[in-house]
RNA sequence: GGUCCCUUCGUCUAUCGGUUAGGACAGCUGGUUUUCAUCCUGCAAAGGGGGGUUCGAUUCCCCCAGGGACCGCCA
């Protein structure tokens, strides 16, 4: 039994997709599992839409979700004389022939057929025309002679065994009439050449399969296993397209969702190992396998996306926390000056405890982050005199002591109330308002604490 | 239209013939609480329909219905 080894085959036509990321995770994930190596080919033959900014994002996704692959990337454009090896290959031994039909004749056909309300199969018009009564001045396309008689079974590993009519699969074009190869053929070469023994794609590629089968069969290879998961659903129920809002994987690092939670949440979807739900690293390649893979399609739910993330930021260690919110906030906020760290670092126990992602902590923490308050008009207005009374109060109080913390500040805030012959918003609105410049966020106590005496007094001065 | 696939709470799923059909998220209660949250109680919520097989079907088989994918000289 030679070694695993899968790949993941994007077309670098547009940013990675959702549904892509999580073929690319399990193709990934079976093969750690597996002690295999994991490739990555770029299939590039669609001049047209294929751009080289699109396959750099792509690896940068994968990485961005602890997906690395081994060697160097397969550029498909490059292979294409090797398609074309094999195209005439299947042409001199048998299996493929010329066919002089127009493009008008074929469409002409399918028009009839879908007239008649019949399915349209190419008619194989030129599959046993002698090579001399071919015309000469028209430049054929290549068909693979494919079997017309019986039929064929794929044991997939996720579908189980599918079997299919021959007769339904047609002649299919392996070279096009301007000598370059077709999808089929080239990804078959391609996963032949590269050695791949699994091939885990989406579901939409199975009538495939049974084309790329057959051309294994003709040229004497070995045949992978093949397992067709099911694919990734909208709300509404549709297969899932890069038109669809929120489905790349940019949409998700940009509100604050962390790669490990999203790796969570995506392993989890179609695939399960009993009533596990939470998963590392380690765990989920332990555990990763074919069999626990369902075979119905699953539809994309944010809400489970965000509480993953949730879960995460509240149990991961604060450090890598840390290195997160950094990371997020230089790409997607304002950068971290690094002179906050100790203070961020010291207020994430309590910041986390309000955020479902790195936005959230961003935004709980701009007090922290940001050197000025931002205050919004309505805030603002809260700010009256009674309110600059009180805060003016609690200045005088906070005088003389050395540093806050809440057993000092909490007989203050007492006082104050009393005086006041107000309740704790009355106090702590006020305060809360010209620190942070909103009604909500952190708890009283820890604003103090985590802002310091100085940047306090500060900010209070500045107010009144 | 043809071919193929799928069908358990709203969602992700467990169950590999015998369970009060379990868990998680979301939802709704109640409690803690200094805003907002967190946290803790609890509640509600599912086998598409019809036939078989069997002592017994969510589980095995068939039919129907619904949903999906594919049907390019795109990948």
């Amino acid at each position: 039994m030679s070694k695993v080894a899968t790949r993941f085959a994007p077309s670098p036509t547009g940013a990675l997709h959702i549904g892509g990321v999580r073929t690319a995770l399990f193709n990934w994930l079976y093969t750690k599992n597996q002690n295999g190596t994991f490739h990555l080919r770029i299939e590039d033959t669609d001049k047209e839409r294929s751009k080289e900014e699109y396959k750099l994002q792509i690896i940068k996704s994968l990485k961005w979700i602890g997906i690395e692959h081994d060697g160097d990337e397969y550029i498909q454009s490059k292979k294409i004389d090797d398609h074309i090896k094999v195209a005439n290959e299947l042409l001199k031994n048998g299996n493929a022939y010329k066919c002089y039909c127009s493009t008008e004749e074929i469409e002409e056909q399918k028009k009839r057929a879908k007239q008649k309300k019949i399915p349209y199969v190419y008619d194989r018009k030129w599959r046993d025309v002698d090579e001399k009564d071919c015309p000469k001045n028209i430049k054929p396309v290549i068909r693979f002679k494919s079997k017309i008689d019986g039929s064929s079974l794929l044991k997939d590993l996720v579908q189980g065994d599918v079997q299919i009519e021959n007769n339904s699969i047609e002649d299919f074009i392996i070279l096009r009439n301007d000598g370059t190869p077709t999808y089929n053929l080239s990804v078959t070469v391609d996963d032949h050449q590269m050695g791949m023994t699994h091939i885990i794609r989406g579901d939409d590629h199975k009538i495939n399969t049974f084309k790329q089968i057959q051309i294994y069969l003709a040229m004497g290879w070995e045949v992978p296993k093949f397992a067709h998961i099911p694919l990734i659903h909208t709300l509404e129920g549709k297969k899932l397209s890069k038109r669809d809002n929120a489905s790349t994987l940019d949409d998700y690092s940009k509100i604050g969702i962390m790669p490990d939670a999203l790796r969570n949440y995506l392993l989890r979807l179609g695939w399960s190992y009993q009533d596990k739900e939470i998963f590392t690293l380690d765990e989920s390649i332990k555990f990763f396998n074919l069999e626990g893979i369902g075979k119905s399609p699953s539809k994309l739910d944010i809400s489970r996306i965000l509480s993953m993330n949730e879960h995460y930021i509240k149990t991961i260690d604060e450090n890598d926390l840390y290195t997160n919110l950094v990371n997020y906030c230089e790409i997607y906020k304002d950068k971290i000056n690094t002179q906050k760290e100790t203070k961020i670092k010291s207020s994430l126990s309590f910041l986390k405890n309000k955020a479902k992602t790195l936005e959230d902590i961003f935004n709980n923490a701009k007090y922290i982050i940001l050197d000025e308050v931002k205050f919004n008009e309505d805030d603002l207005k809260l700010i009256d005199n009674k309110a600059k009374k009180i805060i003016n109060e609690f200045q005088n109080e906070i005088k003389s002591l050395e540093s806050l913390n809440k057993e000092n500040l909490e007989p203050i805030i007492n006082k104050l109330i009393k005086q006041n012959e107000t309740n704790f918003k009355g106090v702590g609105q006020p305060l809360r308002i010209a620190l942070t410049g909103s009604k909500f966020g952190p708890g009283l106590y820890d604003i103090f604490i985590s802002l310091g005496k100085d940047d306090v007094e500060q900010r209070l001065g500045k107010i009144l």
